[in-house]
DNA sequence: AAGTGATCATAA
DNA sequence: TTATGATCACTT
């Protein structure tokens, strides 16, 4: 049975153990748990399982640029899965500042930071499904192997590089491997800003860095 | 069906 | 506007 995660975790193990408490149950069995409702229109759900998920495991970053569980310094990610038991979509990663990504190195990156260890959730996400009937999956405490690590690092490095040198207008979500950048804003609205190629700030949308699915597939698909 | 661009909700 | 949580919707 669910119990609801008042504490901060201590081990790995904890999560672990906390994560086996949700497997299984259904989108409406978890709400009611936390004593939620399940937002009835399909465009008020976005993020919502996720953040039921963090409530119910316990998250501790809040809003801030760290790992969820920032003790830890694990990241905690549901993935939506089709029919097919392959991700329905991308895995949004983080924001990018535009203006100040150049001042950070892979390593001690945000985008690192959120990747060298993620719990997996994964969900039902097909549409042909119930949104109160679908379920969650096994959880997937994972780290990218070297030659995982090797290829994000170099998307990672030729993406910042050309916000660095002001070619964000030649950036479309086509560019990476496995980490790709696309537009994470509010609306067609939003505007940030960025640099042109002389080094002069130009108004853009705002962008964020997110794994491609055929990359979250593979690793699922790789576990033991 | 997959890939890319656009958008929804909420907190601080 | 920034960050968090993502999925929708259109094009290919």
């Amino acid at each position: 049975m669910m119990k609801l995660a008042k504490n901060p975790l201590r081990s790995e193990a904890e999560l672990i153990e906390r994560t086996q408490g949700i497997e299984g149950l259904s989108f409406l069995q978890l709400a009611s748990f936390l004593g939620l409702s399940l937002p009835s229109d399909p465009l008020k759900r976005k993020g919502f399982i996720g953040k039921a998920i963090e409530l119910a495991l316990g998250t501790t970053a809040g809003s801030k640029s760290m790992p969820d569980f920032c003790n830890l310094g694990i990241e905690l990610k549901t993935l939506p899965l089709n029919h097919l038991g392959k991700p329905a979509e991308s895995t949004f990663i983080t924001t990018i500042p535009l203006l100040t990504i150049h001042h950070q190195a892979w390593k001690t990156s945000h985008c690192y930071a959120k990747l060298k260890r993620v719990l997996w959730i994964p969900i039902e996400g097909s549409n042909d499904l119930p949104f109160a009937d679908r379920r969650i999956g096994r959880g997937l405490l994972w780290s990218p192997s070297k030659e995982d690590e090797e290829i994000l690092e170099k998307d990672w490095v030729l993406l910042t590089s050309m916000i660095a040198t002001g070619l964000l207008q030649e950036i479309d979500a086509s560019v990476g491997e496995y980490l790709q950048i696309r537009p994470k804003a509010l609306n067609g609205k939003s505007l940030c800003y960025g640099f042109d190629e002389s080094g002069g700030k130009i108004l853009t949308m705002p962008r964020g860095f997110y794994l491609r699915s055929s990359f979250t597939g593979k690793l699922l698909s790789g576990r033991q």
